[in-house]
This record gives structure tokens, sequence and C-alpha cells, in this order.
DNA sequence: ACCCACCCCTGGGCGC
DNA sequence: TGCGCCCAGGGGTGGG
């Protein structure tokens, strides 16, 4: 459920938080919030143990803490991960995956994940841009994302103009609900072609992704439940501004009529029947 | 090079 | 009351 609003609140609880603190001791509690650390959990707490943290990034929908050593302690949330900056002596979560300690005796750092699709792992050397997510496109938010490039691939595409959306390393952060309501703002459904879209409603579309992920971000990101939280686990208040997501059945905003949700890759899509016509070929 | 299906996982909600 | 099913879904991977 993370998208870039939400980990972007998590990035700067972490800057806050962590930054410039030493890390003590890292306990693994489940091996598999590890994932793609090839060297194992014990090499995991090893790389970490003693190091500074220097700064907190994200791109998309990863965040990584750069560490004095110029390495990368580098994680995806998933589904429902947490990372939250709590007091030592605050009770165990039940799902907690990751503590980390630090020198200073402070609030200590816990990464916490129900689905544990969630994970973390270290890359050496990369503090500046872990080489596992260079893949990745630049987020709209980001100052050096290249609108004209974005509208020039997503016309060559030939897909849908949801999958497209959705697809990281076209343009990274937005997942099922901002594409959405980017969607919905642009009176697009998600499965016409990419390839039929004027350049200027391709800018059009782009700039409603970065106006619905702008807003959400100013209101903390958007929470369903309780599985989505800051680091100091606080709830986002977006959800109240949803105009498509989750909507099934009720009036769209602009005009009315009922909204509908169709099945999407094993997912949902929420759109207005009327707004944002189904084309005669989806994609 | 690009596109897409598949799989990973848990708990809340709901129907019977 | 309790069981079992469905749903939430991002991204890595491998096949076409």
């Amino acid at each position: 459920m993370p998208e870039l609003p939400e980990v972007e609140v998590v990035r700067l609880g972490l800057e806050r938080g962590v930054v410039g603190r030493e890390i003590s001791s890292v306990t693994v509690h489940h091996d598999r919030a590890v994932r793609r650390h090839l060297a194992g959990p014990s090499d995991f707490a090893a790389r970490l143990r003693g190091r500074t943290v220097t700064a907190a990034r994200r791109r998309g929908k990863y965040l990584w803490l750069g560490l004095d050593s110029g390495d990368a302690l580098t994680g995806h949330l998933g589904m429902s991960g947490q990372l939250l900056v709590v007091p030592e002596d605050k009770p165990v979560e039940t799902h907690l995956r990751v503590r980390f300690v630090f020198t200073d005796g402070g609030r200590e750092l816990r990464f916490v994940d129900q689905r544990t699709f969630g994970g973390l792992f270290v890359e050496e050397g990369g503090a500046e841009l872990p080489a596992a997510i260079r893949h990745l496109a630049r987020d709209p938010l980001d100052p050096l994302f290249e609108d004209d490039r974005f509208v020039q691939r997503l016309r060559a595409k030939r897909s849908g103009v949801k999958r497209a959306l959705l697809d990281q390393t076209l343009v990274s952060g937005i997942g099922n609900i901002y594409a959405d309501e980017a969607l919905w703002r642009a009176r697009l459904h998600g499965g016409r072609a990419t390839e039929d879209l004027t350049r200027a409603k391709a800018r059009e579309l782009l700039g409603h992704a970065r106006d619905v992920l702008s807003e959400s971000l100013a209101q903390g990101g958007t929470s369903f439940d309780a599985l989505y939280v800051s680091t100091e686990g606080v709830s986002g208040l977006f959800a109240r501004e949803l105009h498509a997501y989750g909507r099934e059945g009720e009036p769209c905003d602009r005009c009315g009529t009922p909204l509908r949700r169709e099945p999407w890759m094993n997912r949902s899509s929420y759109s207005c029947p009327r707004c944002q016509p189904r084309p005669r070929h989806p994609r």
C-alpha cells in the first residue's frame, strides 16, 4: 500500500530520527525480511554494526540509508512494511522483523512487516545510489525528472495507460491508488492505448500524477488501516480526498455517476463510467 | 528489447 | 462459532 507519498513521509522521519547516529547492534527476528542480502542475516547485521547513518534517501518506493562505510542499507516496504522510531522500552510489535539499536541509547529503529512483502539489504558502496535500484526511473517529484522523455517513452510503448503508470522503469513511485486517482483526474480509462495519447494528453496525465502525489504528501499520505504509518506511528489523511480508489458505487465527484470497479491484473481498478469511458479494445 | 504471467505472504471480512 | 475462501498488491523473475 505505501506508494511515493507514504514512503517519503517515512524517509523524512528517518532523516529526523536516525541520520547522524551510530548503530550499535542489529537483530534479525525473521530471515525473510533480509531477502536480497545474499550473504545472509548475520552478514547483514555485521555490516551495520558500528556504522553511522549519513543520509536518508528515496527513489520511487525504495528507501536507503547512506552509511559512513559508503554502503547503503536499502529497503522496500512492500505491502505492509513499517519503519518505526520508538523508545527501546516500547513493547515489541507482533510482526517485528528487524531491530536496530544505537550507541547513544536513544530511540531504536524497528522494521515491522505483517505480510513480509517488504525487505532490507545492505549494498556495498551503494550510499549514493544502490545498483539494485538503478533500473528505476526517477519519480515525478524528483527535480531531475524529465517530462519530455516520459511523454516520448510513454507514447512509444504498446501498452495500456495504467500499466504504463505502474511501470517503475518509466516513472517510479506510483502504485494502484495514485494511478487510479491520476487517471480519474485526466478523465482517462486505464485501458486506453498509450500510443494513442496525444503529447498534450500524456503531459496532462503526468501533471495530474504529480499533483496527486504532492497533495497526498502534504496530508501525510494515504492510510486505510494501521498498516501504513509514519516512523512516529501516525496515519496519513489523504484517504478522505480520494476521488476514485476504493469508491465503487459512490457518486463521481464530477458528474454523480456511480463509480465502477473492474478486475485488473489480479487486483482492482476504480473509475467513472461516464468521465472515463472504456475503450473498444482495452489494453 | 519488451511484454506479461506467476509467485511471494498474512489477516480481516464475509458467507455458509 | 468456526471454517474456508477472497482480497489487499509491488516487484523480481523467467518464459515467450
